[in-house]
DNA sequence: GTGGTCTAGACCACC
DNA sequence: GTGGTCTAGACCACG
């Protein structure tokens, strides 16, 4: 069962986005594996003190997605193989760098202020 | 007056964000300057292919920020003191570079692997 | 005993659903004949890859209109008449042949054209 | 403007994805064309009785299928050209009469007796 | 108990 | 006014 420990909702971004990422950062991370088996929707809104139509449709998004399998009546899957994540990595690294840059360079930020800031928010951020 | 070249639409932020960003970020690093013409909500609409409804939102945000000033039948000026751009500056900076290190933390990356994958998409980004 | 070769899951419809009629069928063509053992839950289930509950709500359905009969601790039979697979045959033969001839006519298709269309794939398909 | 006054909903199938059907099978009839005005999601569930959020869902379907074409704030479009209908049509067409064919040879109904059948039934229906 | 759907209404962005 | 999104809770179908 993948734990939510490290889950904290933020408000401002949509719930339900947040445990999609939740749980592909988790994939790419390796806590969240091939097979695992997820908690339901009753469960993890419970947990999360959110709707579980909130949940629902954060699975509903994973499962177009093709990264969890689910059927009604019965548990809900993890279903990724490493060619899957590997490229999920990769997308999700390059758009939040890309984000960052372009918003940086545009700000005219020099490169240097920008890994020297992004090096020192790295220890104290949790 | 102001060049919007390197404006580009993406979707998924609404565009009247997208411009009062350009603006504030032009503000930050100096290419939009106190005492700038800006350009009327019919041109800039027209520029955009966009609503002129949608510039005006943009604009009335701004001035509400106390960023640029406007007045009926004449045009709009950027109304900035140094003291505001820094910390406009200071404010997005840290806010930007937050939302990367604690996504990037999520998915296991390294401190040394992020580094150095920002040095070298910085270059070959627009 | 019943031989459930020729079944094949398909989603979307229910899979009781398509384990009642596919005996159902089965009985109208004569291959699920009167007396027949009918597999135990549990041998089903695992042949078919789904839950014992899932058979149980389809041999029950069956038991409710008469079809077979089951006692706890024993195999359960199929039991039919001549009279009641006929009703059978036909009730099912209409209700399908309803179902698309509206869907066919809400297309616009002509009926020369759907009974071609009927005739030749009639040839091709399993 | 697209007349619903056809419409009837069924029970059993979920509601949105009738709405799907009808304005799929319309555009294959050509009672629904390219550049139609859709009626507002509003106006829609207001005619139907039900709620806007299912009208929206069965909207959200058919643009992601490329058929219509929203956009926030203006009316949506029916925008399909005429590979997409005939691709869509044969789709529908093979899908249903392969449905039927299986259904009728798993009960042993000969070719002639299903032709007839239908022939006969077609006259019938609404 | 599980996922899926519908209803409901509020809110937002956009034109 | 339009479409889009989010939250919420009830209900149903399914396993």
């Amino acid at each position: 069962m993948i734990s939510f420990e490290q889950f904290i909702l933020e408000d401002g971004v949509p719930i339900y986005v947040q445990i999609v990422q939740y749980l592909k950062r988790g994939m790419i991370a390796g806590t969240v594996a091939d097979g695992d088996e997820l908690p339901s929707r009753r469960a993890l809104s419970a947990l999360l003190g959110v709707n579980p139509n909130t949940v629902q449709k954060a699975y509903r998004l994973l499962e177009e997605e093709g990264l969890i399998q689910s059927r009604a009546g019965a548990k809900s899957y993890v279903q990724v193989d490493q060619t899957v994540i590997t490229r999920l990595g990769a997308e999700l690294l390059r758009e939040d760098v890309k984000t960052l840059v372009s918003a940086l360079k545009q700000t005219g930020v020099t490169k240097e202020a920008a890994l020297s800031l992004i090096n020192s928010m790295w220890e104290e951020e949790i």
